[in-house]
DNA sequence: ATATGTGCAAATCTTTTGCAAATTC
DNA sequence: GAATTTGCAAAAGATTTGCACATAT
């Protein structure tokens, strides 16, 4: 598989001083009085900044980097805890990858993943429709919504050209 | 978790025979040529007859009931061959209740899924809205869809009037 | 008759948990 | 100093796989 996997969270964010603390997502964990350790840190970082989404196991490869003591169980943890607190989304891209799940900061404006079965290419999609029907749903259905996921599963263009079935 | 769910592949499905072969599943698979076993059989009527989304575990109690000697990896590999040919969509139901995934029918009609946090509610949502949403991403994105999953996790109007956060 | 599917048991992969030691406020 | 978080190791849960035997066409 060709995998190339975007990541919305990197397009529109602001400069990262690298080793320096300050990113939206570690401020919003600061102003919720959550403690912030230095584990705490270096994860949010990772996931702020990564041009691809990541799986637990990716994060874990990742921060042991920079430092080898990090644990698995910590990554889990923290994970849960950004979850919990609605500031990342979680993604399964259609298990086209085995039943791990993937991580992006939640965006202002709720995005797609259309996940191509041939090439494994991940795209991100946004409009105005989407965030019509998230509304229809709600007032429709009278659901206080706290988390969408949109998942599409197919061919990517190129794939389709190829005269891959 | 008072979890009442609904599963929409149960509307608007023509009689069963009890115990006679026949379903829109069954008829789709002997069509395209593929073996039938009376496992597959089995499996294929219970998932369409299901008033309610189950997970493989589930399936392979409510098969057993038919023949104990019936085994997790056949469900399993079954499951595996109706999702390849594209005959039921697999659900996660927003991870409501662990990392298992939920099977049903495909429906001629999309629809998505509200999971609510607080009781497990699982409502079905339908609209024109959607399969226009669903055409214009086909339509932008050159994506040609084989698989589409909207989930929606929050409060059921129920739960919001009970004042839970 | 032959290709395909099944049951069994063991393996794999991902995620969770109990607990003593370390860390944050 | 007290409450919370971490690392470690072990467990749990879901799904997959190798292989000899059984079954469908």
């Amino acid at each position: 598989m060709n995998a190339y996997i975007a990541n919305g969270s990197h397009l529109g964010r602001s400069g990262s001083d690298a080793g320096i603390t300050r990113s939206p997502l570690m401020e919003e964990l600061v102003k919720r009085g959550v403690r912030m350790t230095w584990q705490r840190r270096l994860l949010v970082r990772i996931i702020q900044d990564s041009p691809r989404h990541l799986d637990a196991a990716e994060l874990l490869k990742i921060a042991k980097r920079s430092d080898p003591r990090l644990d698995r169980a910590t990554v889990y943890r923290t994970i849960a805890l950004l979850k919990k607190g609605g500031l990342i989304d979680e993604l399964d891209l259609m298990h086209i990858e085995g039943e791990k799940h993937y991580y992006e900061a939640k965006t202002s404006r709720d995005h797609c993943h259309l996940a191509c079965f041939q090439c494994g290419a991940i795209l991100e999609y946004a409009s105005r429709s989407f965030e019509k029907l998230k509304e229809e749903i709600a007032a429709k259905s009278g659901f206080e919504i706290r988390a969408v996921r949109l998942e599409v599963g197919g061919l990517c263009a190129a794939c389709q050209q190829v005269g891959n079935s």
